[in-house]
RNA sequence: AACUCAUGAAGCCUUG
C-alpha cells in the first residue's frame, strides 16, 4: 500500500501520470484496492500535466471503485478545467457536488474560490462575479480570497478603480483586507505604470494597520524596473531597509535584471555584490540574471565563469542558466562554443528543454549553417523532447 | 497527503 503510494508519488513529481496510472492497475491485478490518496494522486497528476480527459477518466474510476470523491478532489479537477480553458465543463461537477447530501462532497470555500478564479482567468469577471452570489446561495460567505481574486481580475483588465471599490466591498461584508489584498493592488498598479498610485498603497495599508511586506515592496521594484526607472528601484530597496523591511534575494535580483535588461553589465554585477556584503545568498535565479546582464552586452565569457562561480557555492546551475549563456554564444555567432556548452549539459545532468533547442536552431539560421542543426534535432528526438 | 489569491531569471512567433 505505502509503496504503491510511492511509486505514484515519483511518477506524478517526475511528471509522469500515465506511469502512475498503471500503478493503479498493477494495485488492481495485485488485489489491492486502490485507496482515495492514491487515486487523488494520480488525478492530479493528470491535472498538472493539462491532460483532463484522462483525469476525469480517475473520476470514473473512483466510482466504479467505489471510492468517494470528495470535494477535494472536484476541487483539482475545476482548477484543472479552468487551466484547460474548459470551465464549461466544470457545471457538471459543480452540479454533482451540490447534489450530494454527503457535506464531504459538497462544494466548499474552496471550491468557489476555484471557480472565481477560473473565470477571472479568462477574463470572465461576470462570471465570477456570479460565483460569489452563489456560494452566498449556498449557505457560504464569500472569504478575503474569494475578493482578492476579484480585484486580481479587475486589475489586470486596467479597471483600477473597480478594483478598488472591491476593497470597500470586502469592508463592507467586515472583512479586513490582508497582505495580499494590497499586494494585488500594488502589482495591478505597476502593471499599468501608475507607480505613485502604487507607492502611496504602503502608507494607505499602514494606515489601515497591515504593514507592508518583502513582497509588496519587490513589486513596485519591478514596477520601476520595467519602466525602467533604475534610480527610482534603487531608492525603493533602500526604503524598505529603512522601513525595518529586510530586502531578500528576490529583491536583489530584480534591481540586477533592471541593469541586465538595460545591458549594464557592471552595475548588475556590483548589485550582486551588494546582496552579499546583506548578508543574503545569491541563488541560482540570481546568478542567472547576472549570466543574462553578460549576455546582453556580448561578455559571453564572463557569463560562462558564472557557472564555476556557482558550483563554488555548491549552487546548480539550470537549463535556464545554460541557455541564457547559450544564447550569448549564438548572438555571436560562436556555434562552436554555444554547442560545446550544449554538450556539457547532458554531462551534469541538466537536460536542454525547447528554449534551448529553439534557441541553437536560431543561432544556426542567423550563422547561416542550418544544416548544423541536424545534432540538435536527433538530440530533441532521442530525449523525446516536443516543443512546450 | 493533494485543491483557491500578490514579488525575481532564458530572444517571445495571439501584443508594434
Amino acid at each position: 500500500h505505502d509503496q504503491y503510494m510511492e511509486l505514484i508519488n515519483g511518477y506524478v513529481e517526475r511528471k509522469q501520470p500515465a506511469d502512475a496510472e498503471l500503478v493503479l492497475d498493477e494495485m488492481e491485478d495485485d488485489g489491492a484496492l486502490p485507496r482515495a490518496v492514491c487515486l487523488n494522486a494520480v488525478l492530479n497528476g493528470w491535472c498538472e500535466a493539462g491532460r483532463m480527459d484522462e483525469a476525469l477518466g480517475v473520476l470514473e474510476r473512483m466510482k466504479t471503485l467505489g471510492c468517494q470523491p470528495i470535494a477535494s478532489t472536484y476541487n483539482t479537477l475545476i482548477k484543472g478545467l479552468g487551466k484547460a480553458g474548459r470551465l464549461a465543463d466544470t457545471t457538471v461537477l459543480l452540479k454533482a457536488m451540490l447534489a450530494s447530501d454527503n457535506a464531504k462532497v459538497r462544494p466548499n470555500l474552496r471550491t468557489f474560490n476555484t471557480l472565481i478564479n477560473g473565470w477571472c482567468e479568462v477574463g470572465k469577471v461576470d462570471e465570477a462575479r456570479r460565483v460569489l452570489g452563489m456560494m452566498r446561495g449556498s449557505g457560504i460567505d464569500p472569504d478575503v480570497v474569494s475578493y482578492n481574486t476579484l480585484i486580481k481580475a479587475y486589475g489586470k483588465a486596467g479597471q483600477l478603480e473597480r478594483a478598488e471599490s472591491i476593497v470597500t466591498e470586502m469592508e463592507n461584508a467586515y472583512l479586513r483586507p490582508n497582505e495580499r489584498t494590497y499586494g494585488v493592488l500594488v502589482k495591478s498598479y505597476c502593471e499599468h505604470g501608475k507607480m505613485m498610485e502604487a507607492m502611496d498603497l504602503i502608507d494607505w495599508m499602514r494606515t489601515k494597520g497591515v504593514a507592508p511586506n518583502v513582497t509588496i515592496y519587490n513589486t513596485i521594484i519591478q514596477g520601476f524596473v520595467q519602466k525602467r526607472q533604475m534610480i527610482s528601484a534603487k531608492r525603493v530597496l533602500e526604503k524598505m531597509e529603512g522601513g525595518g523591511v529586510q530586502p531578500d534575494v528576490a529583491s536583489f535580483s530584480t534591481l540586477m535584471n533592471g541593469w541586465a535588461v538595460a545591458g549594464d553589465a557592471e552595475e548588475a554585477r556590483k548589485v550582486l555584490e551588494g546582496m552579499k556584503e546583506a548578508g543574503i545568498a545569491p541563488d541560482v535565479e540570481a546568478y542567472s540574471v547576472l549570466a543574462k546582464a553578460y549576455s546582453r552586452s556580448a561578455r559571453c565569457e564572463d557569463a560562462e565563469v558564472l557557472l564555476a562561480e556557482m558550483t563554488e557555492q555548491t549552487l546548480e546551475p539550470n537549463v535556464v542558466t545554460y541557455t541564457t549563456i547559450l544564447s550569448c554564444y549564438c548572438s555571436r555567432g560562436q556555434m562552436e562554443a554555444a554547442m560545446r556548452l550544449f554538450r556539457g549539459m547532458d554531462e551534469v545532468g541538466v537536460p536542454p528543454n525547447g528554449y534551448t533547442y529553439r534557441t541553437l536552431v536560431w543561432g544556426f539560421s542567423e550563422a547561416k549553417e542550418p544544416w548544423k542543426t541536424e545534432e540538435i534535432l536527433s538530440h530533441m528526438e532521442a530525449s523525446g523532447q516536443l516543443p512546450d
